[in-house]
DNA sequence: TTGTAAGCGTTATCAC
DNA sequence: GTGATAACGCTTACAA
């Protein structure tokens, strides 16, 4: 690493023959006479002289940096929440350090550990590790899971998306429907995606059953219940609705590799709004979308503006139905014929 | 922002009653007493003390982070790479400052000077700007487009996969070849695609046309080239090589639209490797792969050697096919049954 | 081995 | 308005 040693307020400072503190008032807007101010562009601008923010925020105390801990920006709503998270800092002036913890709960402590080193402003996190320490020092705002008494958790509204996608799945003609679902160890706010959807099926008298598979045992389970289901083809459900996209996604291949079609027999409604190659008009299945934008403004100006007088713990917002073929209602290939 | 100001080497050397050098030291990893060591670490326990790693960059002028500027983490090829590199650089102790510059050329060339100002170890970019202006002092590698004659440049072996597709097709039956290409104002090393494509088929006397569509006009052109080559329900072509999955996704859509059985009638070949959900089992299209794990971990050790007597430009890394489901090879659906 | 002190690139508080 | 100078939290000679 041959980094050559990039110039400092005091090279500019030489160059301009002001002084030191001339020089760092150009740079904060402090008023300085225009003559000056222009020899000191100018100086800066003949050394390639860029700010040292860490110097900065040596004085200041703030870095100005804000830490994302997430699972991994592999998956597609991990890389769209990313993807907002990254764009709402920037506009607020703030740059974003990416820890990435591939859902191992030593890493997600060790990156909390890490970024701390960092003296970040903030960190906006989205862990699973149940026993996560915090730092007390540094503001914090979960995503999907309450961390600790005291910090916000930002969330989609789980519990009304249950009940969106039971009543969705009655409104376009399913009466015998199904929950399935593939859950984590831990529990956190997704687990009301199911409680939403029963409660509705209660209340509107809508039989249902629901199935929980641990996320140890892999998709093969639902195969086998899916057969034991159909008899000659025709199953003894209408309608599906799946705690994730992704497994929404694989069901429908199943189906359709049993025979049953989708939606003719049985429609198929998913949770989270994954668009395929991250493009809005490509949905991928029936679903439940996440309103990920907001999710990730409230997230960052919660965790901004932190210190107010009374802090939410939890902050749920409104999910969205959008079909994507694997329900009865229309739906527009826009990104065929529009575009 | 109500940040409690985190305690200080200082602060553990009072409590510890040591002087500072030696918490420093102890921190280091330089020798001290054991019953100095253990005074000190139990001081710092006590008070939560983290080290601060930009007042010690102040002073070794290593910051041990390094910056990917990169157009969103909201595709998947996109998401894919950020995780992979971002993996590499935490495994030789680097974090990651990510900045998004959402295509804007101007975005790119803001994001470069504010990770200087952060004083990154590195750059590591996906650019489009051809006016970029690179920061000499920053060790800099780019990824799928040569930025400057000095900057090491890191892609997939996109003139290999181009001949590969082409081969592929041929060998699984196709004999009227199509390439099809959505192709943004900027060029760069995906342009090889088509090249290799285009050598294989004349090598190999495999007849073949080439559709070039500016990115700016969206999909809808490519429709109307489909049907005109459409007569009765029988296309003039029987194997199509697009120059992303997203595209090869598309058409797909459109040919089924149509009427058009793939691969039955028509089997197609995307480029990308592109996964649902981010799941390596679960293919998009049959696709040539880039190899984006060995991509990122190759641009992060480039960087990290910077330095070296010869730096290469180009790095070409080698491309592997993968049916999924839009040629005639079996598919294995393994992400449903095996799992 | 341990302590002391200078200095890294800034900002902020003074006099001028 | 401008220029010294101390201080931020740390590393690193150098002295003890």
């Amino acid at each position: 690493m041959n980094r050559i040693k990039s110039p400092t307020m005091k090279d500019v400072a030489r160059e301009a023959g002001v002084s030191l503190g001339t020089v760092s008032n150009v740079f904060n807007g402090v008023s300085v006479s225009p003559a000056y101010k222009e020899r000191v562009e100018e100086a800066a601008k003949k050394l390639g002289y860029t700010i040292n923010r860490y110097a900065r925020g040596l004085k200041t105390s703030e870095t100005h940096v804000i830490a994302f801990v997430c699972p991994g920006t592999d998956h597609p709503f991990f890389g769209d929440l990313t993807n907002y998270i990254n764009k709402a800092l920037a506009d607020r002036g703030y740059r974003m350090l990416l820890a990435v913890t591939q859902f191992i709960p030593d890493m997600e402590q060790r990156c909390i550990r890490l970024v701390s080193e960092n003296k970040v402003d903030g960190i906006i996190a989205l862990t699973y590790n149940p026993e996560l320490q915090l730092e007390e020092s540094i503001p914090f705002v979960s995503i999907d899971r309450q961390c600790s008494p005291t910090a916000p958790c930002v969330s989609s509204d789980n519990y009304s998306g249950g009940q969106l996608a039971a009543q969705k799945l009655y409104e376009l003609g399913s009466r015998q429907l199904l929950f399935l679902s593939i859950a984590p160890k831990i529990s956190g706010e997704p687990d009301k995606r199911r409680y939403g959807f029963e409660s509705w099926c209660r209340a509107s008298h809508v039989p249902f059953e629901s199935v929980v598979i641990p996320d140890t045992d892999g998709f093969r389970p639902f195969l086998n219940i899916l057969k034991a289901r159909i008899r000659d083809g025709k199953p003894d459900f209408d309608g599906i609705f799946c705690n994730t996209d992704k497994l929404a996604y694989v069901i429908l291949r199943m189906l359709k590799e049993l025979g049953v079609s989708v939606p003719g027999q049985v429609q198929i409604i998913g949770y989270d709004g994954i668009n395929m190659f991250g493009d809005p008009a490509m949905p991928c299945v029936s679903s439940i979308c996440q309103p990920v934008r907001e999710m990730a403004e409230t997230a960052v100006s919660t965790l901004l503006s932190r210190g107010r007088p009374s802090m939410p713990t939890l902050i749920c917002l409104p999910v969205t139905y959008r079909a994507g073929g694997t329900t009865r209602d229309r739906e527009e290939l826009a990104y065929i014929y529009e575009r």
